[in-house]
This record gives structure tokens, sequence and C-alpha cells, in this order.
DNA sequence: CTGAAAGCGCTAACAA
DNA sequence: TTGTTAGCGCTTTCAG
């Protein structure tokens, strides 16, 4: 692990990188010669070549990306902005995004903004200057005027820098918007999920999510509406109770539902997260599931198989989700504008396993 | 949502984006008044500014990262690079990286490798082109001499352009190395939960994990030991199976050897995964946990709480882990070289729950 | 207070 | 095969 003379002493000076003009003169050969041994893409002397290879190497040189966007070469790169990356959901998608921006040579960048409005705005102002070619939101979302005005000017001020903006399981804007989307069945998901549990003559459902009308909760309870009105039933207002997107908060939210009387057969769960906060509420109360009381979750997350019973869960695509998001913009850039459709929904599907008893 | 004739149009154009020079052209002053009134560090009339202004929100201008780093400014962002984002306990690090480096003004990305050494160093390669404060790789390695080499080399190349090289969870290189590493007390872990297995009575206890002398594994079987050695004891190889770090191979591992009959009362997972394979594996069998068999993890991610029982595990302090590995990184370069201990050792500690009996 | 001009490091014509 | 040179878009002296 020897260390030669200039590595050493470089690790107290500023550290001021080698550039091309410093690798052309210990080569003595010309900016340009350096640029193309390094490009790969213009023929070069043999011997030449050598002795630049060796300069580099010597000086440690590497490009300076900056100085070569500038100079008109970039490789663009794909950013994911995400809320959490602790969520499971997101993360999986974040590995499909990752993947898929692999496999197409370029770099994927996963942001993070916390739920902060501002940092969201932040970022996709950092990547529209970095030039980023597509920028992936994800993440239910409150869908009011606010919203849409700041994803309509999202999409163009990114469409004006020659990016693209992707939304991925949020609903479209309008037709006169560039924007990608890229959605999962999340009502249709619901429907089923909902109508599993009907099925099997529950009829007293208690709805465990929150409430506060996000896109994905309005999905799903849209779904799990029209499951019950399938069976000439409605929505019991009665039956819902609101936890946010945490396991603790689901925990909380059963528990105090419980106290007021164990009312209902079943639980129909938002997330597998809140199947999993309520499950533990329902154990701890001393119920059984699924002999007491069922329950069905959404997103068919890891934990979901490591629940006791094994939770009924709907699919989502996640990973799908991400490497969809990517194919579409880049495939955006490349082809045709408009020829390739810019809407894609996947499908999602139940998961049944052990958590629903028949009545 | 109307948009102006010009936001339409500039959909079906390639996207040009707006320059400094554009702006300055249509408020009819120079780029160098622009520049100014961008960055705000300069007197510029009034009236000026308020022309310039207009001209970047009609022109809806933004800044060219590149240009800006080329011209000196740019503000460096830090790389957190992890095998899979998917890994609960690598989440947690990264929010701890974001969250600091957010704290500190600086951007955050995330890159996975998905385990392939080359994609480390071309990520490592890229965050030097791109001039980034501090390039943070996270998770367990074999730790040989071609690792050692190549973290060497890696950490004397950052150190070249001015980076920092920050190893989270692995084991320092040696003092001549220009490098900060932030580890946790891996053994010290292993060693007291494994204690409290033996203090319960427990003499044969399984260890599963993943045996291919990982540095995290290493750390952890160590700690074993040398709790097994306070009690008298030493490893038998009979009661090591080998699994990888996913929960499905370690439901595979466990439901083999226990064909081969139960001659274990308790279960050391390497991890939380691995313990919730194991768990499952139990209980498939028609075991009770922990009556039939005790089982700690380690990590205490939260699905460790979704158990049944609730595993008993060490905890790691994750999120800590990665905000300690950008705090240090950017202290050493602001602060004065070498005054600042870069080298850290984080606490871990037994989370006692319920997966565990006395015998 | 404002403008002109010199780079930052690199690529890609254009010459030689 | 190699060198020269003109930018890329921005910041920042240095002069007005």
């Amino acid at each position: 692990m020897s260390r030669t003379e200039e590595e050493l002493s470089a690790e107290r000076k500023p550290a001021k990188r080698a550039t091309l003009s410093d690798v052309a003169e210990l080569a003595q050969v010309s900016v340009a010669t350096v640029s193309r041994v390094l490009a790969g893409n213009y023929p070069v002397a043999k011997e030449t070549r050598r002795r630049v290879e060796r300069a580099i190497a010597k000086t440690d040189y590497v490009v300076n990306t900056h100085a070569r966007a500038l100079a008109g070469v970039s490789t663009q790169s794909v950013a994911f902005v995400v809320n959490d990356v602790r969520g499971q959901s997101f993360a999986y998608a974040a590995q499909g995004v990752e993947l898929e921006a692999a496999r197409r040579g370029r770099i994927c960048l996963v942001c993070t903004t916390q739920g902060d409005l501002r940092r969201e705005t932040a970022v996709v102002q950092l990547m529209r200057e970095q030039g980023a070619a597509a920028v992936i939101l994800i993440g239910g979302v409150v869908d009011d005027t606010a919203y849409r005005t700041r994803m309509t000017e999202l999409a163009h001020s990114l469409a004006a820098v020659g990016s693209r903006l992707v939304l991925c399981g949020r609903p479209p804007l309008g037709d006169d918007v560039p924007v990608t989307v890229v959605e999962y069945d999340n009502e249709g998901g619901a429907y089923a999920v909902a109508s599993h549990l009907l099925t099997n003559g529950h009829r007293r459902i208690l709805f465990v999510g929150h409430v506060e009308s996000s896109t994905t909760t309005r999905g799903r309870l849209a779904g799990y509406r029209r499951a019950l009105a399938a069976f000439d039933l409605e929505l019991d207002s009665d039956l819902v109770v609101e936890a946010d997107f945490t396991r603790a908060s689901a925990h909380r939210a059963v528990q105090k539902r419980l106290a007021q009387g164990r009312d209902f057969t079943a639980i129909f769960a938002e997330s597998d997260v809140i199947a999993a906060g309520a499950m533990r509420a329902l154990i701890d109360a001393g119920l059984s599931v699924p002999d007491d009381v069922s329950i069905v979750g959404y997103d068919d997350i890891e934990a979901a198989s490591d629940l006791r019973p094994r939770l009924t869960t709907v699919h989502v695509p996640y990973e799908e989700l991400g490497s969809t998001a990517v194919r579409l913009a880049l495939d955006w850039h490349e082809g045709v504008s408009g020829s390739i459709d810019q809407h894609v929904v996947l499908g999602t599907h139940v998961v049944l396993r052990e958590s629903v008893a028949r009545l």
C-alpha cells in the first residue's frame, strides 16, 4: 500500500484537480489530443496515446463534468423525487427507476423532500439547472387547484429547458400540459380487495386510512365504495377511522376505535403499514386475526408476508412503475413527439394470503 | 390555467433554454448586471433590478449549474452510495444523510450500485467529476487486500480533487489514508444480545447469517463468540447456517436445518430480515416462538415490531450514522485539517421485546 | 451603479 | 495524425 511522494504530498495541498492542459503539458501534446484519447472517438497514434494515458494516470485526472456539459456533451441524469426514502413502496419504485436508468446509461439521483412543497420545488429547480433528462415525482398528493397549478408550471418550466416532468401514481393534469403520467390501477385494486372481503360475508368493514383526500386515498376509497355499492351497501362514516401513513398512528386509531366497541368484522387498511399497525392493535386487544377480525392491506410490501397471519393485500407494481417512468420519459426524448403514449396505467391485483376468514 | 402564447409554442420548440444574455438583451442591460441581481450580492439600481426580474420571469430563466460551477461557484453535493435502496437500514441511513445535508444547504444524491463493484467505482468516478464534497459508502464488504487497495485508491483519488471519502459501517483503512470512518459498535451489540440469550439459559443457539466473511457478519460473529466464551462455550460449527441477506434465503436455510432435527433452543439471526425469515420457518414448522425456540435479530428496523412475537434485537443508530458521516466530512472541509476526529464509533444497544423466553 | 472582458475546462470544427 | 481556436454560460475583476 505504498503511496508515491506526489500522492502523499497531495493530501495536504488544497487539492487542485488536474485539468486537460496539465495532462497535455505533461504528455507534450495539445489539449485536443488528450481530449481525443479520452473520448476515444478519433484516431490517435499508438505511441502518443500511451504517453497521454500515462500522463492521465500520473496526474490522477478526471474530466470536469461541468466543463464537459458546458461544451455540449452531457449525459443527462434522471431525478427521482420522493417524500421519504424510508417508505418501502417508494424504495421499490426507486429501484425500478435506478435499474432502468442504469440500463440506458443514465445516472439516477434520488432526492428526498420530506413532504415539504418548497423542497420539492427547490429540487425540481435544481434539476432544471442541471439539465436532467427527466424529473420523476412520486407519491400521493392533495389534488386541489393549487397543486394542479404548481404542477402545470413545473411541467412547463421543465419543458422549457428540454426536460420532462413525470408523475408517478398521480393523476394526469390535462391534455395541454407537457407531462408523462404513469399510474397504477389504484381504484381497481381497492375494488377487488374490498370485493374479496364482501364475498367472504363481511358487511361491517372498518376503513383505516389517511382520509385527508390525498389522491391515493381517494382512489382507494373510491374503489372501496364501488365494491360496497355492488353489494347494495354504502360507506358508513361510523366505520372510517383516520390514520396517517405511519404504523404507530394506525395502531392508536384502531386501539381507540376498539374502545368504542368492536362493531365490525373486518378492516380495510389503506396500506400495508397501516395494516401492520391495525393488526397489532387487534392482537394487543386479545383478538384473533382473522377469526375475530379479518384484515386486508394495500401495496404488498415485503413486510406483509411477515405479519401473522400473512396479510392479504393488493399488489402494486412499484418497481415497474419506476422503470416505466424512465422508459417513457427517455423514449419521449428520442422518439417522434406525440407518437408515444405518455399516459400509462399499470394493473394491480389481489394477493390472497391468510388474513381474511369467511364469515 | 391559461398559458401565454410563448409558453404554448415553447412546447413544440426543441426547448432551448434561455441564457443570461437572452435575459440581458430583453432587459436592455449587460449580462454582468443580470448576474448581479441573480446573486444579490452587489448593489443594483431599483428600477434596473425590476426590469431584469421581469425579463427573468418572462424568459423562464434558470442558471446553468454547469456554467456556474465552471465559473467557480458551486454548491458541492453529498453523494450517498448504497447497494440497494430497498434495504430498510440503509434507507434510515440515507434519511440521516439527507437531513443533515439539507440542514447544511447541500443537495444529497443517493446512488445505487446493486452490489456491483464496477458500478461503485463508476459512481465514485462520477462524483469525482462532479466535484462532490463527500462520497459516503455504506454497507458491509469482504475486507480483503483487494478491497483495501481499492478503497485506498478511491480515497486518494477523491482527496486529489478536494473531495472526501467516508466509510460508513466499514472498518478504517490505516492512518495514512485520507478517509473518514463512521462505525457503530457492531461487535458490542452482538455480544450484548447473545449474552441476553445465554443469561436466559440458552446454550444451543443457532447462528443464521451470511457467513461469507463480510465485515458486518464478522463483527457480529465475533461478538457472539465473545459472549459464548464468557460462558465457557465455543462456537459449534454445527450450529451455524448460511443465509444471504434475504428473508427468503433465511427461511429456506432454517427450514432445511429444522429437517435435520431441532437441536437448539434459540436462534441468533444476523439481521432482522433474516430473523423474519427464520421466525416464519419456525412457525411454519408448528413451533412456538419463544416457547419452543427463542430468537434475536439485529438492526431494529420497524418490521421487527411487526413480527409476532415482537423481536428482541440490537438497535443500530442508522440515521445517526448517516448524519454523522455528513457532519464529519463537511466539518473536515471547513475545519483545520487534522483537528477533527475522523473516526467515530457509535453505540448500539439491545431492545428487549418478546422473542426470548427463559429456558 | 453599470459595462466590457477575461477566463473556468472542455469539445469540435477547421487547419496543417 | 495533431494542433489551433472558437465558443458553451457564467462570475468577477477592472474600468468607466
